[in-house]
RNA sequence: GCCUCCGUAGCUCAGCUGGAUAGAGCGACCGCCUUCUAAGCGGUAGGUCGCAGGUUCGAAUCCUGCCGGGGGUACCA
């Protein structure tokens, strides 16, 4: 049961006894709550919409429409306002049914049935496998779990997919690290690390784990002869790394494609070929970059992808000075294969430290697929970390990196998942490990939670007053924070279907501060007066019926936090 | 230089893809616990939506140009 749907149907029932193609306005029609309570329920723009190509005044359709409107037994009262804005008032039977709908209804409020055939990937989190997630990972990590639940909510047939960047110098330099550690146990000397060497002290457990395999096997062996296993080693040890630390925080991937894996199947060798033969790529050269000129840079031809082509500022180079492939070209392949895979659309979750990054990726995509895949990056913005107000800087050479599990251990896996979704993905995000603790509305996740629990202590409450006997009579519900409420959980279908395809997954934090708001009021106005609390052991009809709407509010709570990874509490301490 | 994101109350930010008189929390000030959980509720004060143009019935929202801040700027991943 959608309220706001139902009612788009029938303005669209109405229009089209109209002479006009409703299918050019029907994604503009607008039909929502006005912010303003005096302008009714429900407003709708669509005699304004009309005006032109009905070439009439906007107040003259809506006349039209309004006698129309008048028809719906629903509806109590229509208003003419403005300059033609629709404004329709409902008799508060509609928002009492809406409400049973909710409580009695076996699957979700606002879910809707999958279409197996409407495939959509998510790519999130693809940390490299080189050590522990810290706290901008977990940003990507919670959107992108929380995006794909979204999703999934509203009908699309979800594809988890993790990218493992396991190919190239990066993880070289993590196998060389481990062998330092290595060596160091084993007492032998070696050099400081450089700076392309991963210091941590992570790599400890995995080279003495080797140790204890290997022995002193590999002492005096050259590079060649030990960097294959070290590397494997060290790669699977830190992907055990990533996932458990993800599973703190209930994030899972449906599917982990390995970067050297893309390398090894040939399909970079495809995919160049297919460029080529739709004529773009070329041998060419790049104008040096505007600005500050690095050191190294040096003018040459290289082979390019024509990325101008779709956006891009240049072309981008396939191939580096030594003849090896670019990250670009094997990220062009492994988009290849996915493409390969049948989806409508394809989202990837990166850093906004990859925003350069999105154009050619697209064109490589555009270019495979003709243009019908929708193509999606979400750029999530920096988290800066802070305490008490006093930002943490953070560097992984001085020692105080901190990570992702470390931020878990100190506030919890429902804070880190609510606090990461209070901003959009694209506005940079302060988190302080203190204030996210503090008892008061200045932490978001417990106000949530709260209600979810005061509606769960009324429950235990009510335990031996029978209320079975009582049918829930819904229509004894009318003061106005009762009816707040209800208004409030009608909106809900409409509310996570926009989050879902706007792929904003904090507009579900934003709804659910405000539902407890609305409850915590509600709770409030039996603090002033002993015949507004919920439960009133002289009026058990009443209080059975109250009950189920507090109750209908929890139940919509945990729909929510449910999409956002977070678990209700029954009780605060 | 170029690309991109951000700029809304003293602070941190929402604003439902263009709707009517711009909202919330914190901070400030004033109230509410012999009460279904006060980690709660109510109220007051606080705004040139960075600036200037444009698009139209209508702009915080879309376009252009500035100003300020973050991120990115061949051959890293």
């Amino acid at each position: 049961m959608n309220v706001y749907e139902d009612i788009k149907t029938n303005i669209i029932s109405i229009i089209s006894k109209l002479e006009i193609n409703v299918n050019d306005i029907i994604d503009k029609i607008s039909v929502e709550p006005p912010k303003e309570e005096l302008h009714g329920d429900i407003s709708t723009n669509v005699a304004m919409l009309l005006s032109k190509t009905l070439k009439k005044p906007p107040l003259e359709i809506a006349k039209i429409i309004k006698l129309e409107l008048e028809k719906n037994n629903n509806i109590s009262k229509v208003d003419i306002a403005g300059p033609g804005f629709i404004n329709l008032y409902f008799h508060t039977s509609i928002w009492q049914k809406c409400c049973f709908y909710i409580l009695d209804s076996e699957t979700d409020y606002g879910r809707i049935k999958t279409d197996n055939a409407n495939k959509i990937n998510v790519e999130y989190v693809s940390a490299n496998p080189t050590g522990p997630m810290h706290i901008g990972h977990a940003r990507g990590a919670v959107f992108g779990d929380s995006l794909a639940n979204l999703l999934e909510f509203i009908g699309y047939n979800v594809t988890r997919e993790y990218y493992i960047n396991d190919a190239g110098e990066q993880v070289n330099n993590l196998a060389r690290s481990v062998y330092k550690r290595y060596l160091e146990i084993l007492n032998i000397k070696t050099d400081d690390f450089t700076d392309d060497l991963y210091p941590g002290e992570y790599l400890v457990p995995v080279a003495e784990q080797i140790v204890s395999e290997y022995e002193d096997k590999y002492i005096d062996k050259s590079e060649e002869d030990w960097l294959e296993l070290f590397k494997t080693i060290s790669i699977k040890a830190m992907m055990d790394v990533i996932k458990h630390d993800l599973s703190l925080i209930n994030v899972r991937h449906d599917v982990f494609t390995s970067e050297a894996k893309i390398h090894k199947d040939g399909y970079i060798d495809k995919v160049v070929s297919i460029l080529d033969k739709k004529n773009l790529l070329y041998q060419g050269v790049l104008d040096p970059p505007k600005g500050k000129l690095k050191d190294d840079w040096e003018s040459r031809p290289q082979l390019l992808f024509k990325s101008s082509l779709y956006g891009d500022d240049i072309d981008r180079p396939l191939k580096k000075s030594d003849d090896s492939w670019t990250y670009f070209a094997a990220d062009a392949a492994y988009h290849y294969e996915k493409c390969n895979r049948n989806y409508k659309s394809i989202i990837n979750v990166w850093g906004a430290d990859h925003g350069g990054y999105v154009k050619r990726v697209g064109g490589v995509i555009n270019a495979f697929s003709e243009r019908k895949i929708d193509f999606n990056v979400k750029l999530c913005q920096l988290v800066s970390l802070s305490n008490k107000g006093k930002p943490f800087k953070m560097s992984k050479r001085a020692g105080n990196f901190i990570t992702m599990k470390h931020v878990i251990e100190s506030v919890g896996p429902d804070v880190l998942r609510f606090i990461m979704l209070t901003r959009k993905n694209d506005a940079t995000l302060d988190f302080d490990m203190d204030k996210v603790l503090e008892e008061s509305k200045e932490n978001p996740v417990y106000y949530v939670q709260y209600a979810y629990a005061r509606v769960n202590s009324l429950l235990d409450k009510s335990k031996s007053l029978n209320l079975n006997n009582y049918k829930i009579d819904y229509s004894l519900l009318n003061n106005k924070e009762e009816v707040f409420l209800m208004k409030l959980m009608a909106q809900w279908p409409r509310f996570v279907e926009a989050a879902a395809k706007a792929h904003e997954p904090h507009r579900i934090t934003i709804f659910l501060n405000d539902l407890a708001g609305a409850l915590h009021s509600y709770w409030a106005k039996g603090n002033e007066d002993e015949k507004q609390r919920i439960i009133i052991e002289d009026d058990l009809l009443l209080t059975r019926s109250r009950l189920a709407l507090a109750e209908t509010v929890q139940k919509l709570i945990g729909i929510g936090l449910k999409i956002i990874g977070v678990q209700p509490l029954d009780k605060l301490n």
